[in-house]
Order: structure tokens, then C-alpha cells, then sequence
RNA sequence: GGACGAUUAGCUCAGUUGGUUAGAGCGCCACGUUGACAUCGUGGAGGUCACAAGUUCGAGUCUUGUAUCGUCCA
């Protein structure tokens, strides 16, 4: 047994541990056949993680996330649960294509119409690749213990299927529509964005006010004949230049009066297709119906009423409709459907045909000619300064247009209901509650889901289609061609739908939309033959998210388990030699975190995990992929040049053992499925409750009948110190590994579970740390927005060391060589120091475990049969039993409230409270075990005869606390539950054994039982009397600051307090002394104040402390003076309420009597104090 | 514009069905280090619970309004 080191080295433990867990299977969740007793398998326990985009690497948000989620399942596994914590990522499709198309921009000035949706999609592939193995070695920094066997992407061939079958459900079942619609059109990935991509901005902009001539149709031609319907579209009208107005169509001539509309997009009065009014507004009814030409391309248009999209009292009471381009105006469109639409878009934003003179304009360009033509033209009137709100995309943050066009939808109504029942029938339930509210609002408006986007990376739309244009007098012949190709798709696995149209020629066209089954390549390939296309569009990415609990879990498959990556595939490319190796030393942290496909992939072998006090490990690697090495896994590497026997010794290593692969596990069931899902618990943040839960409920319930998951805890967000939200956008956001690499991962968990309540969200000031001399520079706003200005990156100052430094930032890369300054925050030392007080009472603990004999503790006048065994005779210490009444008080004291504490954890762990169950713990552990319990105890750990069953019950109540951290700080406590077994392998007490199966330590405490201390151990009354003791202790050191006294000059007690305090007083007189150096002398109710003390009035005792000659009479008056005001203060508040009538009367007795007794205690200390005060006069 | 939440010590946050003198961590002040831990110990100072009205014997807690901030949805 070695000592431990005096401080905590969180970096040792975290490499040592994780690949011990995960070698050994812990993290594995299997279902019953594959378990250790299949005959009586686990109860299982599921979470799935919210998956991650792979857009980029982790922050705060997910490390928050992620701790929580392991915290659940560690706690469930110990319970007893096959815990499955199901990983995997997000391809996130517009995110991802966005972050790869700019930087693909950027670095080559290509676009992705220069390489073609096959490379594109193989560049987006290759990144994915990198940021997934990022992503998955940061959660496993945390410690995140998922199975990672079964690691799962959106993309992968599994999810896909599901994406698949459930796209042909949908389609077949009448649910999928294809439609017309005015979505949020992005210009620059020109794609549409669902509303929830937009971010809404207000912007400074212009409010323009224009007028259109009023024209009718010559009057002399047209006498009593209805005014011609002018076609919306009129091409041939468009003039070649805006000086000259253009003709009006024949026979239409303005009537010299006009109407005045204003806008703040002038541009769009090119697609105008109405003038609407209101219908009650009399400055305008007589216009109604009438026609207005539009200046600028000489377009007639008629003049209509509408009362839902004109406001009278706005503006002029006028407003132009542009149906394809305003929602609004859309909206007005359809209950007006014959004003027409006109599109004026391409689709990367600039005017199309019917922009006329503007067509390739840009719309921000069209709209300065616009504006400066209708001036020309004597159509304006007045401009004015407006802020305007501007819908922005959310991914590539340009303007959003308002765009008609093809989409595909997702019909809402009986999928939303289901789910909305759901809740309403208590299946899903939301912690805390309050966030029913937005899941049942969002779901009860039933919009139609947009699916499409224009997109290259995604699940392409499995919709193959074909147009068929059918004369009017369609031959026979031209019938059965038809026929023929539509008679392919009787089969099961397609889904045939139509829709026609009637063209002005006479003919029909006739849009024939195939979907497509999953596994049915021969279908796919027939109807290609036929001449159907497949859709170009891809899949909302929220629809295979959506899919996420079932997917992952092999749905649709249901003869057989979703496939496991195998450990054995993960070992090292043999085809390698020595000499292609250098050695680098890492920490043993980093060598352990290396993903072993990162591994695999870049020729990596540990060389050396021998720390031999040093935190460095060698790794070998080929010299070429140093640099990839050191940016996957962002951690720096110095060079060092192993010895190539070194390093041949550790490939002969690697390469003679051999790999175990795991047996493949053909099943005639998909077990996987049935036993996990429904899952146990999502856990997320609240930004993504309608976008992700409710349509993980309502895919759920309509592929599997069965809700997702039981239970949704909202966690709080980590907001900036500026209480901003943290995103890429502000600049503000926080690597988890900064904070692991300089706190430890159990200091940041525990910290970030103190964070997780039910209120609100956390703010988190941060700064950064001075690397010349460690000083911490608050992080300013300017910090924040900073990015490198030609070339210079920017750099904070340090107050302290007047130096500067570059620092961490997601804007740019400091320069190599530079120092910098890392992120820090103080509030993680919370955590830091409780795992460095928990490892030094172990410290402690193990230090003092010297003899430490196994033993039994039973209940008073239990029966003392196993004390008879062989070897208990021989050695009175041996494996003997004792009774509680062998026990000290402090002894009874710590288990009672270990029975308390442990109890507590376990209940706020089931509501989610994870705040107040790690409060909860560091009180425990901090407050009562290290600075009541370990300080009381020490006296007897130094006495032979008295150690045995202080260290037992020692023992136990370490073990216990170990139990109760591990899910909060996995790696401290296995290293502490490693050392523990070495010196103390047997452990538990009879009245409170280990486990059902024994008192024999588990091989690591993540298989451990979770602690479940009898409440039997519970003692109120014992408690209270501890608390006495306590307070006279505090008392007295309270004496010893006052005066001054050291703690090493010894002091007396007299006490004045009743019989039967007395003798507790006098039971407990050792521990005084001991944590007080304070002698007893007196103890019980004919005690007299000695002349000179200094005095304290408990509750219950008077407490003198004789002081001659160090006795400050005036400053000792003074202080009981001020007591003595207290008191008075809280006598009269009492006697105020009990002479209140109706207090007396109204309140309940409980409260009643308290105030009683409340009111007699403080009389009583108030003659006592002033008792005190006349002595001292 | 709508919904939800927040406002408590210098900072970051708890505070249960209304009921003693409103708590914690950090920071601050004083004292202390041969003995598990200075990432420590002991003691202390520090709050009109955002504001206003109401309900109640009694309000940090319940109601209404106001102000400020945040998030989501329009």
C-alpha cells in the first residue's frame, strides 16, 4: 500500500480508469440472452444522448448534458439496471454542408456547383469523420460511460433504414404531401430553412411610400363590356428602360387619379399582382375593383379588399400584394386566389425573367434602381427611417427571402393529436413541469412539418417521379405505354400517387410521384428504366432525429440486434515497423483518451504507461502524422525520441496478444429493440423540446406504438458571465476541456451537477489565466467579439505582470509557439476542492487503516452466533461482533446521518434535483464526516484497544461515500475504491452489509451496489444531542477567537445545565478536549460562574470559561450586551404575536406552541446573559 | 405581439404545503500551519428578499400591477 500523494492528480485517474472500464465491458448493455444470467435478466434502464452535430466540437452546453446523462446511468447501473446510454452524432445536414461549402470557399474559391453533389458530399463525409472522433474523445474526457459498441449517425446504414421505411409509411398512409409553399429561402445554399433555422433581427431600414395610377379601359372601345382580366404575366409589356414609362396594355388609360401605398421592400412591387384596401375604408371603396398599373413594367393590376391583411389606420390604408414573396400577401393570395402570383426569384437571389429590366439583379440592388426609377417617374412621394424586422438564416446568417416553391410536407393533425395525448395520459412526463406548456402550445398549432431541403448532404427523398403528358384524345396505344410503366408499381414495396392537371392546349399532365421501400433496389431500378427521376431533395435532418430511439435500436429490423462495432476491430494496423515510429511523450491522460480509431487510423502505440512519478507516457508514431495527431486531439505534443528498442518492444506487445473478438449474436428477434425502448429518460436542454422531443413522441407512437421515453428533464443553460447564451455567433463560448485539463473531469462534473436545478439558468463568469503569472483576467465583452485583424491576433493584458498574452478564443487559432492564456473560471474550484478535501479524509482514512480487521456490527442483543466461528474465538478483533452499544456516540451520530444522506441522494437523483444531491453530499462529506466525525475519531485511531471498531465503521461509512460520488466523480472514487481494496478488501457491517451477495469489495465501484443504508441506523434523539455537544464546542471556540487564545493553551469548562445534560456533558468530556482542548471541570445545576470567565448561553446550558487576567471586562460586557439586545428583539416579536388575538386563535397549535417555547428559551438566556453582565460589573 | 421564467449578501446561486433571528459556495476581514488537507482550519462582517398595492393572525414564499433581464414562439 503506497500512500497517496497529498493532493489529488486528477490527470493519473482519468487515464487509468476509463480504458479499465472499458476493456472490461462495464459500459456493454446488453439484452437478457447475452447477460450474465439470462434466466433472470436486469431491469433495463435507456437513455438516449441528444446526438451532437458534427459540425464542430463540444461546449459547454453538451458537457453539461453529457454529465448528467452519465450520472443517471452510473447511478442505475449500481441500482442494478442494465444501463444503456445510447451514443452517436447528428449530420446535421444544413450545418454541415454550410461549414464545409465555406471553407471549401474560403481555402479553394470553389463552389459546390464546381465539384458536384458526389464530391461534396465524399468532402463532407471526411469531416464528419473527424469531428465525430473529436466529439466522441471529448465525451469520453467526461467520462461518459455509453456503450460504445453501439455507436450510431444519423447517416449510418441503420438509421438510414428507419429513415426509409418511415418516410414510406408516412407516404403510403396519405401523410406526405408535395405543395406550393412560401418558405424561408436562403439564397446563399439556396435551400429552404425551416422557421425554427431563422433568427429574427431588427435592422435599420427605409419605410418608402410610392403611388400607382389608377387606369380604366378606354371607355369609347369597351362601352358595356367587362373590363378584360389582364393576365398576371405580361412579358412583352416590359419596357427597355424605366425613363420612359411603359404603354400601358391597349385600351387601358390612367384616369389621372392615384393610389398611395408604402413598403419597406420597394423592389418586390415587380411581383405585385394586387392593390388591396380595406373593405369598410371609404376613402377607398370606390376604387375597389378598379385597376392600377405598376409604373415600372406597366403591368395592370387590379385593386381588391381584403380585411385581414390591411390595417386602416397604418400608412395609407394601401398596401401592394406580393403573393410569392410576403406570407402575408400569400396568405391574402389564397383567400383571393385570382389576383395571381408571380415569382420574381432564382433561387440564389437575384430577379428572374419577370424582374423585367432587373432581371440578374440582386434584390438589394433592384431595390435602389426601383426606388430611384419610380422617382424618376413621379411616383414617389416620401422615404422615411424605420427599423424593420429581418428574418436571418440561422447557418449561413444571410437574409432570408420569402420564396414559392416545391416542398414536401408532413401532415400534422392525427400525429400532433397522438402526441399531444400522450402527455395529457401522463405517459411522457416533464421535469420540471413547467415545460409541458411549450410542447403542448407548439404541438397544438399543427402546422404542417416542411421536410424537403435543397440540399446535397442528407437522406435523399425516396420519391422517384415521372411526368406523362395525355392528349385530349389519347390513342389506345398511348394509354397502354402509360399503363405499362404504372403496372410496375403493383408491388409491395412502392407507393404509387397521382395528381393531374389540365394544361390550356387540352391536354393533361399527369405528375406520377413513386415512392420507394427500403431494401428495394430492383423497384428502384425499374422505375428508372421507365424513366422515372429520383427527387433531388433531401430530408429535414430533424426527420431522422426524430427517429433516434427507434433507429438506433434497429427499427425496422425485428429478426435480428442492431450490429455492434467490436472491440477486436479496433486494434492496430500490423503492418507496420519500428522505424517508421518516433516516440512522443503525452500524458498518460491524453494516451488514454487517443480513440482507437484515431489509433488504428494513424499508427499509434503506447509505448510506455508507466508513469514512474512522471506524468508522461510515451506514445510511438509515424512522424508524418505528428501534426494530424496533435489536431485531433488538440493537445499539444513536445518531440522526444524513444529508443527503437523501446519502441519494437511495444509493437511485439501490441501485436502478440491477440484480439478476443466478440462471438456475433444471430438472434431470430431483434432483442436489442424490445427489451430498451421505450427509453427511460431524455435528458435536454428546453431550446429543442418541439423541435426534437415532440417529434421523437410522435414518430415513437406512430412506428412503434409506444411512447420514446417516460420521463424529459430540462436542464438549465449555461449562460456567459453577461448572462448571453453562449453560442459560436458571440464568441463567448467555453471548451469543457480547458476546464477538465486545469480542474479535473470530477471537479467539472460535480460542479456542473451543482448547476443543474429546476429554477433557472447558471451564469458562468470566466476568464482567462495570465500565462507569465498565472493571474486570472476577467473576460470582457471586447474579449468576446475580438477576431484577428490583418493578420495580428488579438491578445489580453495582464493587470498584475503588465504583460500580454494571446488567448483562447473560437475565432481564431493563437499563433504556434505563443503562450497563451487558457479559459478559467472559479466557480470550478467548488469542485476541485471538494474531490482534494474527499481524497485527503481517504488519504487520511487509509493512512490510520493500519491492523484493520473486518467485523461485524449488530443491533443491540443480536444474536452473537458468527462471532462463534473458528477464527473469532482466537482473536478478540478478528471478525468479532460488537453491539450499538460498543458504539460512541459519534459512531451512532455518522451512520444516522449516512443513513440520512444517502437516503436524500437517492430521492433528489429520482426527481432530477442533481443541485441539491450534490449539495447534499458535500455537506455530508465535508461538514460531518471530515470535520465532526474524522476529528472525533482520531483519538481512538491512535489506541490499540479502541481502533478495531473505528476503523470498521470508518471503513464502512469511506466505502459508502465513495458509492454515493462515483456517479458524480467516476475517477476519484475508483481510485479511491482501488486503494481501499487493497487495504481493506473485506468490508460492511452485519445490521448494513455490502450487498446481498456479501461484504467482499466489488473489482471496481462502478459494478458496486448503490449504497441503501437501513433508516434503522436513523437516530433524531442521538442527533439532537450530538448537536448540543457541537454547539457547546463552537462556543467555545468562539472563546478562543475572541480572546485571542491559542488553540494550544489548554482551557476550563464549567457548565450550568440540568442532571441529565450533566451527564452527557461529562460522557462526551474526552471529545473537549480533543477538539477544544478544553478541560470539563463542572457540569450540572449548583454550577456558579468562576470569577473572570467569559460566558455563553446555550439553549440549554450555560457555558463559563474562567479567563483570569486575559478577561477584556469592558469588551466581554460589550458582546453580552449585544447578545442580551437580541434576545430582548426576539422576546418582544414573540410576545407580540402571542398577545395578538388572532394569532392565538387562528394559528395552528403547532405553530402556536412553538412560539411558546421559543419565547421561553429566549427568557431564559436573557436572564442568564443578564446574569453574566451584572457579574461582570 | 403571445407564452414561460427570473430579479434574494460584493459575485454565483438555494430557499419545500405561507410560520423561530432568510442560507450556501466564492470573495472580504481577523487569527492559525511539525500532526489527512493552506485546494486547509477557527471565528467574523455583510441582505428593506427589484418596486408598489392587496390577501392573511403572519408574506422571500400567494394575488394583481410596474420596471428590468432572459428564453421560446409569432
Amino acid at each position: 500500500m503506497t500512500e497517496l500523494a497529498k493532493q489529488y492528480e486528477p490527470k493519473e485517474a482519468q487515464a487509468k480508469w476509463f480504458s479499465f472500464w472499458e476493456e472490461r465491458g462495464y459500459f456493454d448493455a446488453n439484452p437478457p440472452s447475452q447477460q450474465a444470467d439470462p434466466a433472470h435478466p436486469k431491469k433495463p434502464h435507456t437513455i438516449m444522448i441528444p446526438l451532437p452535430n458534427v459540425t464542430g466540437a463540444l461546449h459547454m452546453g453538451h458537457a453539461l448534458n453529457g454529465t448528467l446523462q452519465d450520472l443517471l446511468t452510473r447511478w442505475r447501473r449500481m441500482q442494478g439496471y442494465e444501463a444503456l446510454w445510447m451514443p452517436g452524432t447528428d449530420h446535421a445536414g444544413i450545418a454541415t454542408q454550410a461549414v464545409v461549402e465555406r471553407r471549401m470557399l474560403e481555402e479553394e474559391k470553389l463552389t459546390r456547383h464546381d465539384v458536384g453533389r458526389e464530391a461534396l458530399v465524399e468532402r463532407i463525409w471526411k469531416w464528419k469523420d473527424k469531428f465525430e472522433e473529436r466529439i466522441i474523445s471529448q465525451q469520453k474526457m467526461l467520462g461518459a460511460s455509453c456503450d460504445w459498441r453501439r455507436v450510431r449517425f444519423t447517416l449510418d446504414d441503420v438509421c438510414s433504414r428507419a429513415v426509409r421505411r418511415t418516410f414510406f409509411k408516412f407516404f403510403s398512409d396519405g401523410l406526405i404531401y408535395r405543395g406550393k409553399r412560401l418558405v424561408n429561402w436562403d439564397t446563399y445554399l439556396q435551400t429552404a430553412v425551416a422557421d425554427d433555422e431563422v433568427t429574427h433581427e431588427d435592422v435599420a431600414g427605409h419605410f418608402w411610400t410610392f403611388n400607382y395610377p389608377i387606369v380604366i379601359q378606354d371607355a369609347a372601345d369597351r362601352e358595356g363590356e367587362a373590363p378584360a382580366e389582364p393576365s398576371s404575366v405580361q412579358p412583352a409589356l416590359i419596357a427597355a428602360t424605366a425613363r420612359q414609362e411603359p404603354r400601358p396594355p391597349d385600351g387601358w388609360q390612367p384616369t389621372g387619379e392615384r393610389i398611395s401605398f408604402s413598403t419597406t421592400r420597394p423592389e418586390t412591387m415587380l411581383g405585385d399582382t394586387a392593390v388591396c384596401v380595406h373593405p369598410t375604408d371609404e376613402r377607398y371603396t370606390h376604387l375597389v375593383g378598379k385597376h392600377v398599373r405598376i409604373p415600372l413594367t406597366g403591368r395592370v393590376i387590379p385593386i381588391i379588399a381584403d380585411a385581414l391583411l390591411v390595417d386602416k389606420t397604418l400608412g395609407t390604408g394601401c398596401v401592394k400584394v406580393t403573393p410569392a414573396h410576403d406570407p402575408n400577401d400569400y396568405a391574402c393570395y389564397q383567400r383571393n386566389k385570382q389576383i395571381g402570383v408571380i415569382n420574381i426569384l432564382n433561387p440564389d437571389g437575384t430577379l428572374n425573367e419577370h424582374g423585367g429590366q432587373y432581371a440578374g439583379l440582386t434584390m438589394f440592388a433592384a431595390r435602389e434602381r426601383v426606388v430611384a426609377d419610380m422617382q424618376s417617374l413621379g411616383h414617389f412621394e416620401k422615404v422615411e427611417d424605420r427599423t424593420i424586422p429581418l428574418m436571418h438564416s440561422d447557418r449561413s446568417k444571410t437574409p432570408i427571402e420569402p420564396y414559392l416553391s416545391d416542398q414536401w410536407f408532413v401532415k400534422m393533425d392525427t400525429l400532433a393529436e397522438a402526441a399531444m395525448q400522450a402527455v395529457r395520459d401522463g405517459k411522457v412526463k416533464f421535469f420540471p413541469s413547467r415545460y409541458t406548456t411549450s410542447y403542448m402550445d407548439w404541438l397544438g398549432e399543427k402546422r404542417d412539418w416542411c421536410i424537403s431541403r435543397q440540399l446535397w448532404w442528407g437522406h435523399r427523398i425516396p420519391v422517384w417521379k415521372k411526368t406523362f403528358l395525355r392528349p385530349a384524345d389519347e390513342t389506345d396505344e398511348q394509354k397502354k405505354v402509360v399503363m405499362d410503366a404504372l403496372r410496375i408499381a403493383l408491388d409491395d414495396g412502392c407507393h404509387l400517387d397521382t395528381s393531374h392537371r389540365e394544361l390550356d392546349s387540352g391536354e393533361t399532365e399527369m405528375l406520377c410521384l413513386v415512392c420507394i421501400d427500403d431494401g428495394r433496389p430492383d423497384l428502384e431500378s425499374r422505375f428508372e428504366e421507365q424513366g422515372f427521376k429520383r427527387d433531388e431533395d433531401v430530408l429535414d435532418t430533424w426527420f431522422s432525429s426524430a427517429l433516434w430511439p427507434h433507429a438506433t435500436l434497429g427499427w425496422p429490423n425485428s429478426t435480428e440486434n442492431p450490429p455492434t462495432i467490436s472491440r477486436s476491430e479496433t486494434e492496430l494496423n500490423p503492418a507496420v515497423e519500428a522505424a517508421d515510429f518516433k516516440g512522443v511523450p503525452v500524458s498518460p491522460f491524453a494516451l488514454a483518451m487517443i480513440p482507437e480509431s484515431v489509433a488504428r487510423k494513424l499508427n499509434i502505440l503506447p509505448v510506455s504507461l508507466d508513469t514512474d512519478g512522471l506524468t508522461i507516457a510515451s506514445i510511438a508514431i509515424k512522424e508524418p502524422e505528428v501534426s494530424k495527431f496533435s489536431h485531433e486531439l488538440g493537445c499539444k505534443v513536445k518531440w522526444m525520441v524513444a529508443s527503437n528498442e523501446e519502441i519494437a518492444a511495444a509493437i511485439d506487445r501490441v501485436y502478440s496478444s491477440s484480439p478476443s473478438p466478440l462471438s456475433p449474436q444471430p438472434s431470430a428477434k431483434n432483442q436489442v429493440l424490445s427489451y430498451f425502448y421505450p427509453g427511460n429518460v431524455l435528458v435536454t436542454s428546453r431550446d429543442i423540446i418541439t423541435l426534437w422531443v415532440a417529434r421523437m413522441v410522435l414518430t415513437g407512437l406512430y412506428n412503434m406504438g409506444e411512447v420514446p421515453f417516460r420521463h424529459v428533464c430540462i436542464h438549465p443553460k449555461i449562460l456567459d458571465g453577461f448572462g448571453q447564451t453562449m453560442s459560436k455567433s458571440k464568441g463567448n463560448g467555453v471548451d469543457p476541456l480547458d476546464l477538465i485539463d486545469k480542474y479535473g473531469t470530477d471537479a467539472v462534473r460535480f460542479t456542473i451537477a451543482s448547476f443543474a436545478g429546476e429554477t433557472q439558468d447558471v451564469r458562468l463568469p470566466v476568464g482567462y489565466e495570465c500565462p507569465h503569472c498565472g493571474n486570472v483576467i476577467p473576460q470582457t465583452l471586447e474579449h468576446q467579439k475580438a477576431v484577428p485583424g490583418g493578420g495580428a491576433k488579438p491578445r489580453v493584458k495582464c493587470a498584475k505582470c503588465k504583460q500580454s498574452a494571446q488567448y483562447s478564443s473560437p475565432w481564431f487559432e493563437p499563433d504556434a509557439g505563443e503562450p497563451v492564456a487558457r479559459v478559467v473560471s472559479e466557480r470550478f474550484e467548488y469542485g476541485r476542492n471538494f474531490c482534494n478535501k474527499l481524497w485527503n479524509a481517504a488519504r487520511f482514512a487509509m493512512m490510520n487503516l493500519e491492523g484493520y480487521t473486518p467485523g461485524e456490527v449488530r443491533s443491540s442483543g443480536g444474536s452473537p452466533e458468527s462471532s462463534a466461528t473458528s477464527e473469532s474465538s482466537a482473536d478478540p478483533n478478528r471478525r468479532a461482533a460488537c453491539s450499538t452499544s460498543d458504539l460512541k456516540l459519534e459512531d451512532q451520530w455518522i451512520l444516522s446521518r449516512l443513513s440520512h444522506t444517502s437516503g436524500e441522494v437517492t430521492s433528489m437523483l429520482g426527481r432530477y434535483r442533481f443541485d441539491e444531491a450534490t449539495r447534499i453530499l458535500r455537506d455530508f462529506v465535508w461538514n460531518e464526516f471530515c470535520d465532526w466525525y474524522l476529528e472525533m475519531i482520531k483519538p481512538r485511531l491512535r489506541d490499540d484497544a479502541m481502533k478495531p471498531i473505528a476503523q470498521r465503521i470508518l471503513v464502512s461509512v469511506l466505502d459508502t461515500i465513495v458509492r454515493l460520488l462515483h456517479p458524480f466523480a467516476p475517477f476519484i472514487t475508483e481510485e479511491l475504491w482501488q486503494r481501499l481494496n487493497e487495504i481493506a478488501p473485506v468490508r460492511g457491517l452485519v445490521a448494513w452489509p455490502l450487498s446481498a451477495e456479501g461484504t467482499q469489495a466489488t473489482t471496481s465501484v462502478m459494478t458496486a451496489p448503490w449504497p441503501d443504508v437501513p433508516t434503522s441506523c436513523q437516530n433524531r434523539d442521538l442527533e439532537r444531542r450530538f448537536e448540543r455537544l457541537q454547539e457547546t464546542i463552537v462556543a467555545v471556540r468562539n472563546v478562543r477567537a475572541l480572546y485571542s487564545i491559542s488553540p494550544s493553551t489548554p482551557i476550563q469548562l464549567h457548565i450550568r445545565c440540568n442532571a441529565g445534560i450533566a451527564s452527557e456533558m461529562h460522557d462526551v468530556a474526552a471529545q473537549f478536549e480533543n477538539l477544544s482542548k478544553a478541560l470539563l471541570a463542572a457540569a450540572g445545576a449548583d454550577v456558579q460562574p468562576p470569577t473572570c470567565s467569559a460566558s455563553f448561553s446555550l439553549t440549554d446550558a450555560d457555558v463559563f470559561v474562567p479567563l483570569e487576567g486575559l478577561i477584556d471586562r469592558d469588551a466581554e460586557r460589550a458582546r453580552n450586551t449585544k447578545e442580551a439586545e437580541r434576545l430582548r428583539k426576539g422576546i418582544e416579536s414573540n410576545e407580540k404575536k402571542l398577545q395578538n388575538e388572532a394569532f392565538v386563535a387562528k394559528a395552528p397549535p403547532d405553530v402556536l406552541q412553538q412560539t411558546r417555547d421559543t419565547l421561553d428559551n429566549y427568557k431564559n438566556q436573557l436572564a442568564s446573559v443578564e446574569a453574566i453582565i451584572k457579574a461582570l460589573e
